[in-house]
DNA sequence: ATAAGCACCGTAGTATGGTACGGAGTCAAG
DNA sequence: CTTGACTCCGTACCATACTACGGTGCTTAT
């Protein structure tokens, strides 16, 4: 079960090797199962959660704020009282990421709309005020 | 109308006056007036540009992708053509940023739907495994 | 008219998140 | 039984994105 070697976990992820050893060390990775001579051998459950890091820090988590999200698994004190407060607050935050992403998407897509004369230079393309005229609307 | 000194701007958008500069020096902000003994002068669409480099930064774009995303409005070669392609593909960049953070938050609420009793500890809080067995189906 | 409070500039330092290096030990194939 | 690939570890270096410093000049309120 847990028989990947870290130059294997790593390729497999699609990450350097170091970057494992570095998630180690500051405690995002939890310590690893070794073999007798001193190699760290690692399992699905490391490559689920290298997944979930990646990911996580394409949407504009820090590293420290994925520690929390894993941490929400893991802490063995508090009462899920507190995981759900936790739970909670970041449920927010996503949302509204989820909304200023969606603004710009939007901004986006009337861009294009209104860029229908494919010749036209951008100079004049209308629609490149977007932007700014919707970014600031609620 | 551009009357902000750089302390002021900073002030309104809630950066170091220093980062101001600094995006100056990078391109992310156009130079800006100056004055006649050489203080720069700010109006508001500087402000609504730091607003929006702000926001997209807790997105998950680097300054460079940012720049990138302004420049679709001020880009002065090519034609519209070319802009559409590029916001096409920051559409879709985008709509795979919702599709993850909408998976995480579908997890988390999972998992506050299920803390139903705010007495146990979270070792025995069942869904703690969520994140995992939700993250990586499609 | 002078001192406090900004702004100017270049340069240096910091935090985060890696990435590389190098000398030594381990493993697996020929 | 050795050679090549992989691992170990600590440390050093790197890029990005700021942030601070410090000497000097401007501006404004008393």
């Amino acid at each position: 079960m847990n028989s990947l070697t870290v130059g294997k976990l790593a390729k497999i992820v699609g990450i350097n090797l170091e970057t494992v050893r570095y998630y180690e060390r500051i405690g995002l990775l939890p310590k690893p199962e070794r073999t007798e001579s001193g190699y760290r051998l690692y399992g699905n459950k490391d490559v689920k959660r290298l997944l979930f890091i990646a990911k996580a820090k394409e949407l504009g988590f820090t590293l420290k704020e994925i520690k929390e999200l894993l941490n929400l698994k893991i802490e063995s004190k508090g009462t899920c009282g507190d995981v759900k407060k936790i739970a909670m607050n970041k449920i927010s935050d996503i949302e509204n990421k989820i909304k200023d992403l969606t603004r710009i998407k939007n901004v986006l897509q009337k861009l294009i709309a209104h860029c229908i004369n494919e010749e036209i230079t951008t100079d004049d393309c209308p629609i490149l005020e977007a932007i700014e005229m919707d970014f600031n609307k609620e």
